[in-house]
DNA sequence: GCTCTGACGATTT
DNA sequence: GAAATCGCCAGAG
């Protein structure tokens, strides 16, 4: 099972449409804890269904890809698989979703 | 119940 | 402009 945190978390992140991102500060403020942007993050590390929860939609707020399970290089090429347009590591403006 | 840690953010150096 | 520092909340030990 999970905690609160991260059913929260998970349900909005299923809301993200595909070739979109959005940024941790941004789904932490959609979850209504706009400043435990920490332990949003952790809450997504903490899912192991990446099947289910599209985590690799989450990105940074400075437009940085930020981390992931299988290793930031592999979410930047998942996330422009996708349609999300990245250049140079930083995530395009346009491909931000608004939660 | 206290302490440490973390897929981060904003600020300062 | 990049790197280091402090601050934030929730969960785990």
């Amino acid at each position: 099972m999970a905690t609160e945190l991260q059913e929260r978390v998970w349900k909005k992140l299923k809301q993200i449409p595909q070739g979109k991102v959005v940024s941790y500060a941004e789904l932490a403020r959609a979850v209504g804890n706009a400043q435990a942007v920490r332990a949003v993050a952790s809450a997504v590390g903490k899912n192991t269904k990446l099947i289910t929860i599209p985590c690799h939609r989450v990105v940074r707020s400075d437009r940085s890809v930020g981390k992931y399970a299988k290793g930031e290089k592999k979410k930047i090429a998942l996330l422009k698989k996708e349609g999300v347009r990245i250049t140079d590591g930083k995530v395009d403006r346009e491909s931000f979703v608004n939660l």
